[in-house]
DNA sequence: GAGCTATGATTTACGACGCT
DNA sequence: AAGCGTCGTAAATCATAGCT
């Protein structure tokens, strides 16, 4: 029954927003070598079989989640990419 | 050659600041939305006009400025202070 | 102009929620 | 009903702008 004072201080406008878990890991960046890898396997094809996500994710010494994730994200990049340029074509 | 090539590539991270007027506009609404500044998209689409720049431009600028404020509540002390005034005088007619 | 910090953009990593 | 999809975001990092 003891309140975290820090999270319901009114003067305190973070204590609401939202907190990442502890339990995250910290961004590490990818070395030069493993992004050009990961682009070109992306250009091959935008998704991963299953197998071809194990043979990425062991050639360039990163865990199968780190794969699967790098491209959710470059997908996301790629869409806002697309959303620029057809953005431009205005006029 | 590699190294033209990257400059292109690496351009589009060639930026200027927001002009004062915009980073007004987004201070304004960040500061009156202190307990929850997480503008909708409809909310990001009107400052993005208001503003003169893209959407994303509005959620990088939120993502940055919840970090940064969060990080150092002291250093943004001043400037709080500053917009909380202003729209207090803004309600006031 | 070198060094510094402020600032806008990009990169990892996840939670929330969707679909199959 | 596990597993991968998108979407929005946190946090770290990058690259440069723009002071002092």
């Amino acid at each position: 029954h003891k309140e975290e004072k820090a999270d319901l201080d009114p003067s305190n406008p973070v204590a609401n927003w939202i907190h990442a878990r502890s339990t995250r890991k910290k961004r590490c960046p990818y070395t030069k070598y493993q992004t050009l890898e990961l682009e070109k396997e992306f250009l091959f094809n935008m998704y991963l079989t299953r197998d071809r996500r194990y043979e990425v994710a062991r050639v360039l010494n990163l865990t199968e989640r780190q794969v699967k994730i790098w491209f959710q994200n470059r997908r996301m990049k790629m869409k806002k990419m697309n959303k620029e340029k057809t953005d431009k074509e205005q006029s | 050659v590699m190294i033209l090539r990257s400059r292109f590539l690496d351009a589009r991270r060639k930026r200027r600041n927001f002009s004062k007027q915009a980073t007004e506009i987004l201070n304004e609404y960040f500061y009156s939305h202190l307990s929850n500044p997480y503008p909708s998209e409809e909310a990001k689409e009107e400052l993005a006009k208001k503003c003169s720049i893209t959407v994303s431009q509005v959620s990088n600028w939120f993502g940055n400025k919840r970090i940064r404020y969060k990080k150092n509540i002291g250093k943004f002390q001043e400037e709080a202070n500053l917009y909380a005034a202003k729209t207090a005088v803004t309600a006031a007619h």
